[in-house]
DNA sequence: ATTAGCACTCGGACCCCACGAGTGCCAGAC
DNA sequence: GTCTGGCACTCGTGGGGTCCGAGTGCTAAT
């Protein structure tokens, strides 16, 4: 069958493709390969391959180089192929000694993007639900104040207020206490309930309801997904054939968080455990001619956060692939246990 | 005097050159710089500034372009200039409803890298001592705690700490509420001293030393002192002419943050309000073909953190400046107030 | 179904040359 | 002494033409 024959072809184009990053023609293929056919064969096979629009040439008297579809094709027959050793224990000293949350996720994304030789993406972990343990005010100036809500599983959140009116100290004391009392070791649904009540109280300083909105907020964890990323410079490095040009449109959709947060989002509504989007997949303009690997993380059951890496169309999907699960599956048990 | 017609050559071809990143010849200049003489005696000047190496021809039969030592005396004789009025609503518009710190430090940068169009870097500000208002101590897993210290100018800094024994529940109870007592109100070198001696009280818990060490750091405020950067697509724009080869260095020495760091430290060094590092003057193999403008900021009489932008040796110096100063002035006030 | 052979295509490298922007210098004017 | 007009010279850029060879598609033979 000749179908086989097709799709280690193709294979073989992928990867001399990635390696050389010049199209590779039959004939190197035939000799390099060892096919155990002849380039005549192999064009044949190139021909149905072109027009499956798996493939291309960039003109005519040059090699074949693979379209979207085909990396598609690719990586869609791609078994999961496991991390070497060598990386495997960078991974562990690399994180093991994290000191914060905000710690491991700046080394996950430097840890990522040096294994991927690509741009690496992380979005901030979403914890699951927790109790609060503490709410602190602090005044700032003389009519705001900071909520610092501290929740069970050691996280902190912050925010300022402005209260509108300027509270006497005692005042401001007692309602501190009082919020505390409303808020110490309620999760975010009950807590909401708790503080409508103390808010609605007879009596009530009229700035409690804004200084309750923040807690809840806080203590549902979310004020905003932030995404951090690292290892742009993999774009303009040798190999990658971008333009200075292709780089500028690129590195601004990587600051404009919202593009990157939806595409990642998109990604993990798939099921899979890993999600990859291949060039004008992206279905984003500046990101055409680059694939982005991304993989869901958390706790067990529930990965609710996102990481991933983004680099040319040409990249090594495999090697990529098994590093973005590597790592999320790491992060995953260290967000476990925090 | 010819003196001072030469500095007005010079200062033709820096604006020339920087506004179109062509050579500029003496033809040019004569025609549209109205200097008031003819294009040959032009040249005669031009001749004399690259005598002393201020300008330098690509080759032969082109026009002139400022060296690093021409960008520098154009720089030190510049009067200082006034950001444009928009520019000036902008950062106003920009940074007035920043929620926190963080929130702050974002906007600017961000802010930064838009008004100068180039790389905008952002030291995060160090607050000037101030009394600890709470310590709060949250348990993570067994052996692990949290410690966050709330300080009374609305700083939150935290860290984790591995205790190296178990603490029962009741004794970690106790030891929180002590702490809490030792510390509360102390500016950091007052709370050094206080927590010392809870320390080495009779019968204190082994690990009492660990947590103290971090709260004596959090309150210090030191931590890290992290830098932030947006606006790495302007290094890729049409206009820098930085080759795709350039740019990935540049990177590198950005995501390098302690390069970043040094050079900033450096820069402050020396008194003025506004600090300019030209080409080869980073010292720093990457950035040779690129200029750093930095100013420092903070509380009146101490500007202690730094924020600068980064582009190419080509660059508009006194747009740039006068951005870099207004958003520092601004910083400033808005540090202040918190 | 595979292979050997062959004519054909076309992009890239190379060379050559003309063009013109820009220079340096000199002799003359103010 | 300073500036200017003029002129010969330099050299990088870009257009046009040619050659080469990698790679192809097709056909006939196995």
């Amino acid at each position: 069958m000749s179908e086989d024959r097709r799709r280690a072809v193709l294979h073989a184009i992928v990867e001399g493709y990635v390696s050389t990053s010049e199209p590779v023609g039959s004939k190197a293929l035939a000799d390099s390969h060892r096919l155990g056919v002849s380039s005549a064969t192999i064009r044949n096979d190139m021909a149905i391959l072109e027009e499956e629009g798996l493939i291309a040439q960039p003109h005519t008297s040059a090699g074949r180089i693979p379209t979207d579809a085909g990396y598609r094709s690719f990586v869609d027959h791609l078994a999961a192929s496991a991390l070497q050793d060598p990386h495997k224990r960078a991974i562990h000293t690399f994180l093991s000694d994290a000191v914060d949350l905000n710690d491991v996720v700046e080394r996950s994304v430097r840890l990522l993007s040096q294994l991927t030789r690509q741009v690496a993406v992380v979005q901030y972990p979403s914890l699951r639900e927790s109790a609060v343990r503490r709410v602190e005010l602090v005044r700032i100036g003389t009519d705001r104040t900071l909520v610092v809500v501290v929740s069970a599983d050691a996280r902190v959140e912050q925010s300022t207020v402005a209260l509108g009116i300027e509270p006497g100290d005692e005042e401001f004391e007692r309602v501190a206490r009082e919020l505390n009392e409303a808020s110490v070791g309620l999760t975010p649904a009950p807590l909401a309930q708790s503080l409508e009540r103390w808010v609605t109280r007879p009596g009530q300083v009229i700035w409690a309801s804004a200084v309750a909105d923040a807690v809840v907020a806080a203590a549902k964890g979310g004020t905003v997904r932030r995404v951090v990323f690292a290892g742009t410079s993999n774009l303009a490095r040798a190999g990658t054939d971008f333009e200075s040009d292709a780089i500028g449109p690129i590195l601004e959709a990587l600051e404009e968080q919202v593009v990157l947060l939806r595409l990642l989002h998109e990604m993990t509504g798939e099921g899979q455990d890993i999600a990859v989007r291949i060039g004008a997949e992206t279905r984003t303009e500046a990101l055409a001619r680059t694939s982005i690997v991304a993989a869901g993380y958390g706790p067990v059951g529930e990965s609710t956060s996102l990481l991933g890496a983004l680099g040319p169309t040409r990249m090594d999907y495999p090697g990529t692939m098994a590093a973005v699960r590597a790592v999320a599956r790491y992060l995953s048990r260290v967000v476990e246990n925090e």
